[in-house]
DNA sequence: TCGCATAAATACCTTTTGGTATATTTGTTT
DNA sequence: AAACAAATATACCAAAAGGTATTTATGCGA
């Protein structure tokens, strides 16, 4: 037991770890207190106690969601030693979390945008801003790359970052939905392709 | 008034027509009887003696949806001459539709592929029917160039066609929960850039 | 270990949900 | 225009939704 941690810090800890998983796979309009009550083993009167609604639970496994991706990703982008090598990692990434990934329910930013776009701006704000962050940090290793004369320096960026977020979004949504990873494999070896083509001949 | 109709048939339609747009912005969960008859101006009564139940509505609703989209492609696919221009029409299609489209809660497959996958099996099998469909038919497009020889001979056609389709829908997600339309145009771009890129030097 | 604050459980509430049986209206055919 | 079928509206469920006030249990510092 982590003795840092305050009761309620930690309930809520245990909460947003238990419901992680749910919210993802359903959605915020499709998961019920009642699912929450089950998935955790709490009465509603102690969820209430923890957050002030459902809408609260769901912003907060949001950010830990996307955190959790977020976490994955940078601690291999920090042991990668070129820019190349770390823009690379997306696609690794993907490839090998993919399976896990998916059976948790797929990308939370895709699902939460997907969900959130007309119908909850709270949730909309959060993946939005999820999306930014990710294109910035691809921004930052082309130009880094750009500035290291490893790639050329006529690259289209903000481009090129895009579309590598939609070419890794696209694929999760095709293999999730058709049940085929290797469509996400053809997918990512052209996310290879995009990368490999910034370097300088 | 459509006398080649039933009334039955007519109502039915009138339904599937006036509940398209919600059911494609709040998603299946997101949507209650009680926005059907709002929409409709109907009440349950009349819509439970057209439809068994609330998803058979959200199946109709979705096959009207992603037809209607279909239908705007393959139109233009047909009056395009070579088949670069018919490729391109994907481009074409979703860069000027993307506004009214936009508007509409955004595409219908990636809307319905997104909540269903984890949830509900005949949607996500409706949508993974349409992404198959969608691909093949990218896949003929190009081996048709090929055999003409406007193509190169090459080509890894199923990744080109996957990756075609990742973009736009990664596209339409990114655009749509950023409000950002310059992002669309971006990704197009990289669209078009895949596409020239088949043709033979 | 006592006492108090904190956290969790219980019991309850209102509204909305998806759905149905029945009554009424509307179209259509003769 | 009558008669019958088809379509729609009315009025009603039971269950589940999100949420709250209150009671009970727990943890923790003095």
């Amino acid at each position: 037991m982590d003795r840092s941690l305050s009761k309620a810090e930690r309930t809520r800890k245990f909460i947003i770890e238990s419901t992680a998983e749910i919210f993802n796979k359903k959605g915020y309009a499709g998961t019920s207190m009642s699912d929450l009550t089950e998935a955790t083993g709490l009465t509603k009167g102690s969820i209430y106690g923890n957050f002030e609604n459902k809408e609260e639970v769901a912003l907060a496994v949001f950010d830990y969601n996307s955190e959790k991706v977020k976490n994955l990703i940078s601690e291999q982008i920090s042991r990668a030693a070129s820019y190349h090598d770390k823009l690379m990692v997306y696609a690794k990434v993907y490839k090998n979390v993919t399976k896990g990934f998916i059976t948790q329910g797929g990308c939370p930013i895709l699902n939460t945008a997907i969900e959130a776009d007309d119908t909850h701006n709270l949730l909309k704000d959060r993946a939005a801003k999820a999306v930014i962050k990710w294109k910035k940090s691809i921004t930052d290793l082309i130009e880094g790359g750009v500035a290291a004369g490893e790639f050329k320096q006529d690259i289209e960026i903000p481009r090129t970052a895009l579309s590598i977020i939609a070419l890794i979004e696209g694929a999760v949504m095709i293999s999730r939905v058709t049940n085929d990873l290797g469509a996400m494999d053809k997918i990512l070896k052209t996310v290879e392709a995009v990368i490999d083509e910034l370097k300088v001949a």
